[in-house]
DNA sequence: TGTGTAATGTTATAATATAACATCAAAATA
DNA sequence: TATTTTGATGTTATATTATAACATTACACA
């Protein structure tokens, strides 16, 4: 995974076409369509590689023409669906996978700072959830994992500051 | 904690109410004022012992005379803060809490079909979470856990129908 | 009793998301 | 190729969740 700390301009521009070949090569494997919409809102997202809110990216394109809520809720529906993207329940935002190829669900580690997330998927962390889950009777299908706090940076700037 | 899988009518009452002693013995020994519109909207909250929407709340509320939505809000803001009530991200929804004599962040087990709810507060979920975020370089504050899926009862019926 | 603060009332609006139906484009079939 | 079917998008309206801003009231405490 590239790293969000670490993603400097230049190669922050591989890491979107990375991901969108990544998308194009999984959906076309998969038989489902990447239309230019999807495309445009997975470019949007990955541009960002920070959660994005859906209105952020209507707004965005808007800017080429007209388009309705409906549209980008869509798109957001399908790469979703196809695990091309994450959606944060605790900030109602999207974010880009970057490990698109197992359905899998992340665990999200969301600086209150800058904003910036980085996803980890951690099996030790999904097991002990479902194991306690089960341990009272409950079957497990799906976990919900966001944490929030202070990104490496953010969290040395915080503690000269403060 | 009362279990919600195992919660009659009448042990329900009982837990309602101590719900709210609780509530009215924190609040105090806080030095907090739990007023009537705190209360009745915990109270609420409790005779569901299951998730709320805000709005659902707000409907009941009504019922006694007008009531707008910031009045529920307000009264939603206060009683997380005392630690009463968490918020369920993944269902913008609230519910009451068994322990608010610690603050802590609930663990939940949502259950998809009959949507009861279940915290849990494990502390190796917790720890093991915080762990990997600090492997990371990560300084984790908060943490959001909920599992969706299927309750011990709606499981069985799951299996035998399916 | 006055005086400051916290809580609530009130109105308006922001932000997020979906329903319902029309139209269009692509794929499958004849 | 023409026809049919399906999936995708356009369009309008509206639902749902949440907050801003300012007025009013209740309470604590001097
Ligand atoms: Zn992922
Ligand atoms: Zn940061
Ligand atoms: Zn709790
Ligand atoms: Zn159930």
């Amino acid at each position: 995974m590239q790293d969000p700390f670490v993603c400097t301009p230049v190669s922050h521009h591989h890491c979107i076409s990375s991901a969108l070949d990544k998308a194009e090569t999984l959906c076309r494997s998969r038989n489902v369509r990447l239309t230019p919409i999807r495309h445009r809102v997975l470019e949007l997202i990955w541009q960002q590689h920070r959660p994005v809110g859906a209105y952020d990216l209507l707004e965005q394109l808007q800017q080429q023409g007209r388009v309705a809520p409906p549209t980008v809720y869509r798109a957001l529906d399908f790469l979703q669906q196809q695990g091309l993207i994450h959606r944060l329940e605790s900030l109602n935002a999207f974010v880009g996978c970057a490990h698109p190829q197992h359905p899998h669900q992340g665990q999200f580690l969301i600086c209150k700072s800058c904003r910036s997330l980085v996803e980890i998927t951690d099996p030790e962390i999904s097991t002990v959830i479902n194991n306690r889950a089960e341990a009272v009777g409950f079957k497990p299908l799906n976990q919900t994992v966001e944490v929030s706090g202070f990104c490496a940076g953010c969290w040395q700037k915080e503690q000269t500051n403060g």
